[in-house]
DNA sequence: TGGAGGGTGATAATCATTGTCAAACTGGAG
DNA sequence: CTCCAGTTTGACAATGATTATCACCCTCCA
């Protein structure tokens, strides 16, 4: 177990960091998109490889959408757990911090005989631009 | 606007109903799989079409795993916004309500100047009864 | 500089889910 | 009960995101 696989710094590597200090939460086609965009020659399988594994190292945020894409994101802490609420027009994201969630969670997992219990929490809304720009949009 | 299409109680939507009693959160595709042994005769897309106008209509509820994948389950409180503790191991849940969580997070919205917010919470652990059966496994 | 092994990328494959469309079925009218 | 209209069904193709393949390329250490 004392094997560790040192990832190595390759261009590709080095413009997605590069190009995921944009900001945002983005799938990783988009990164893609992004990437090319920006003149870089990058694979997509590369772009999922590459943010899979920071995301497994901690250096990236991930989110799930609700149709099943992933978004991934700069990690800016990675070592606490945090949350995020997001603009569901831009991907703009701010990572948040819901106090004592975590004890909570607990002592509900707990009351229910549940262990091993780990959560997710995601807020999605409107952020203050994109309310601007829509204006008094009622989207329901 | 006025136009609403009222559902057709067929056989295989009485069978899905049927089988959402069951209980615990599944996939489409287990879903599928549970009524045919159940010896029902449905087709997967009928499965797909029917969950969804079920949740569309709020008497399921879903949540979206890790993977991607939608999970489906006949819904207990179609009025009342809950959140859920699910195992991970066999589908079990539990409704759960976290106390002034609403409150916390609109909170919190609003001080980044997000409006229209929306949240998701799921809990995920593993439940007595697999605790039990798995001993004292550890994961990591 | 040379070698070893991870990294890359074009593409096929996988997986869940949705679209298609003719035929079957449900529910109300006659 | 019969007929009709419109829904629903189901087999299968299509879609879309993500993963596996696999031969070639490049980084990193000696």
């Amino acid at each position: 177990m004392t094997e560790v696989t040192r990832p190595r710094m390759t261009r590709q590597r080095q413009a997605i960091l590069d190009a995921l200090d944009g900001g945002g939460f983005r799938s990783a086609q988009d990164w893609h998109d992004h990437l090319r965009h920006d003149g870089a020659s990058i694979g997509l399988a590369t772009v999922y490889r590459s943010l899979q594994h920071f995301a497994e190292s901690g250096d990236v945020d991930t989110v799930v959408t609700a149709s099943g894409e992933t978004l991934y994101r700069r990690c800016e802490q990675p070592e606490v757990h945090h949350h995020h609420l997001r603009c569901r027009n831009c991907g703009a994201a701010v990572d948040i911090d819901i106090p004592d969630l975590e004890s909570v969670t607990n002592r509900i997992a707990a009351q229910h005989g549940y262990t091993d219990v780990d959560h997710t929490v995601e807020l999605i809304g409107v952020c203050a631009d994109c309310t601007k720009v829509s204006g008094a949009k009622a989207s329901g």
